[in-house]
DNA sequence: TGTTAGCACTCGAACAATTCGAGTGCTAAA
DNA sequence: TTTAGCACTCGAATTGTTCGAGTGCTAACA
């Protein structure tokens, strides 16, 4: 177990890291105001850390870098109270105040001010397409072979799939499958709506339609397989100001990453469990995210996590306004979302 | 006027100078087979390009390196011509052999071969949207104040946008207002859709509806402000590829205006002249593209240019390969959506 | 008159040597 | 237990040196 004195060093150390990105030396230390005693205690003190493994020397005669372990100890026990100023909190809740009229914008936009308050890169993913409910379903004939078939959420979110419509089936056949699908399956969650359809749809259908069946499959098959909902970043380019990665060859697997976005999303979707969560250098999965932390965390309508807002900095990140800013949209986010859901 | 041996070392020099990135000495010019006389003569004629401004040094004792005019000129007069091999035509059919179902689907796989082919940043945009017509629209209320609006057009893109609806207004003027809309607008083109609003349907409206005006305002907004179309990147890390950007203080204005896509939309919409167009250097107007140059392609339905393909890389660019790949994917993609929409 | 060989000169890149400062560990005294 | 002092280490910055690839210029040559 740590002393006291240990925690103090331990805590100064990485706070002073986290400002300089600088090895810090025991005399640097020694003079700083919360800490009362000599370089000389310090060394002893920091070889005791050293060697518990919560920092760490660059070369031989560095100063001390703290470690992951470090920091997990530094995230979990010793980070410091920030309080975001009023100007902050202002911008913060302006994005929120305006009446939201599309998911995707208020999205995109909670990701903007979290990159602009912390000059990092930002993630945010949208609400998992497949919790919300089905309002209306719409085929729009485009030729004779080709319709757009149209789902409208009860959020408001709008997704649509080209399908090829078999030659044996006319517009009125469509059009009363259409309205068979309204009738039966308004406010069947997403998830549920295969399942649906192949039971209580079908019998329905072959009773009134000939041919149904290869139509109906498309569609089961195209609504199952929504496409993979969006994943909204911002400030892409926060990542080069960061000195650790001032070398191109470190950011490139990074950069690659982020361009992908797939890994990125799966690893917000699989975040489900509500608060705050970090992940620091080798924590990270995502081979290239050695030397990041990503900080996720979720927001929720009434009880239950929708999704999730993240950033990601060097391992050297600002964690207490980090964390703070990130609580804040989070919370701000699930209450505009809570209002919004109600009115739906 | 340049004699036929200074086109030819001018030539030499750029290729030499695309395929290394090193500056090129008049040694290393005179061994080169298709170069049959003395260094000193290279030297006196490099001397003479200089003066007239198609090649700088970097240092006072260094090798040539291509000016901007010079590259104009290469580009211009002196492109070796160049052939894809069979592998990489295969590639670029193969993207445009399958059938399309959705129009950004499709660009953003040419994006992609193009960037694959090339190792550059492509940048490809889509149909004009304002140049389809109206197929459907359609509106579905959300709850009391709001609803989606949905407009389909011929080529089977889907716009939607929620709106607010006035409490005085009830689902069967809804639908009535809906019906009359594709009655009386089915066909018409989205650019002049505001126009047939207020003219030929305001009347229809009046008759039957009860305060169908802050409606019909709120969609006619709405309608005619359609979102940006969508730009499509791909490969945007491959700039980090280029030894001219291994500085990051280089790379980052040029990945800013990347990650802001707008400026790039605005310069690439304005491209509407057919054909390849190739901007170098101080001639891009985005500031942060000094070094760079920008390379478009239009591709077509018939007659008429819709969007634009386009490959971003270094001034240093293997333009004659990059104008190669460009020309043959925006005439396959040209084929692939003039068929297409033929069988709208 | 155009071409080329030769030569002195320039400059950047690479490398080694040197210095400087911030750091360490250890020891002995307070 | 703390701390002053000291020898030692190492990276970063600075300086000097060498090397090679380049240049421009001049004079001789075809």
């Amino acid at each position: 177990m740590l002393t006291d004195r240990q925690l103090l060093i331990l805590q100064v150390i990485i706070d002073d890291f986290i400002r300089s990105g600088q090895p810090v030396g025991s005399r640097t230390l020694s003079k700083k105001h919360q800490i009362a005693f000599s370089s000389a205690t310090i060394r002893n003190e920091m070889a005791d850390l050293e060697e518990l493994g919560y920092i760490e020397k660059t070369h031989i005669s560095s100063g001390r870098v703290p470690s992951e372990k470090g920091y997990r100890y530094y995230v979990d026990h010793l980070l410091p109270p920030q309080r975001l100023t009023r100007a902050d909190i202002q911008k913060i809740r302006s994005v929120f105040a305006e009446r939201i009229y599309e998911l995707e914008k208020l999205m995109q936009k909670s990701a903007q001010i979290l990159s602009e308050l912390t000059n990092y890169t930002s993630i945010a993913l949208g609400p998992a397409f497949k919790e919300s409910k089905l309002k209306r379903m719409q085929i729009v004939p485009l030729n004779e072979q080709t319709a757009v078939a149209i789902v409208v959420t009860d959020t408001g979110h709008v997704e649509n799939r080209v399908v090829t419509i078999p030659s044996s089936m006319d517009a009125g056949d469509l059009e009363k499958m259409v309205n068979i699908f309204n009738e039966r399956l308004n406010g069947v969650p997403l998830i549920d709506l295969k399942e649906k359809m192949e039971t209580e749809v079908a019998d329905v259908l072959r009773r009134h339609i000939r041919n149904y069946d290869s139509v109906l499959n498309t569609l089961i098959e195209t609504l199952d397989a929504p496409e993979e909902e969006k994943v909204f970043f911002a400030g892409k380019a926060n990542m080069l100001n960061q000195p650790e990665f001032s070398d191109i060859q470190k950011v490139r697997p990074l950069l690659n990453i982020i361009e992908q976005e797939k890994d990125i999303y799966r690893l917000l979707r699989k975040q489900n469990q509500k608060g705050v969560r970090v992940s620091i250098g080798h924590e990270n999965e995502l081979r290239g995210m050695e030397n990041c932390s990503l900080i996720t965390a979720t927001y929720s309508v009434g009880d239950e996590p929708l999704g999730a807002i993240a950033i990601l900095g060097p391992t050297r990140m600002e964690y207490s306004r980090v964390i703070t800013v990130l609580n804040r949209v989070a919370s701000d986010l699930s209450a505009a979302l809570t209002k919004w859901y109600q009115s739906q």
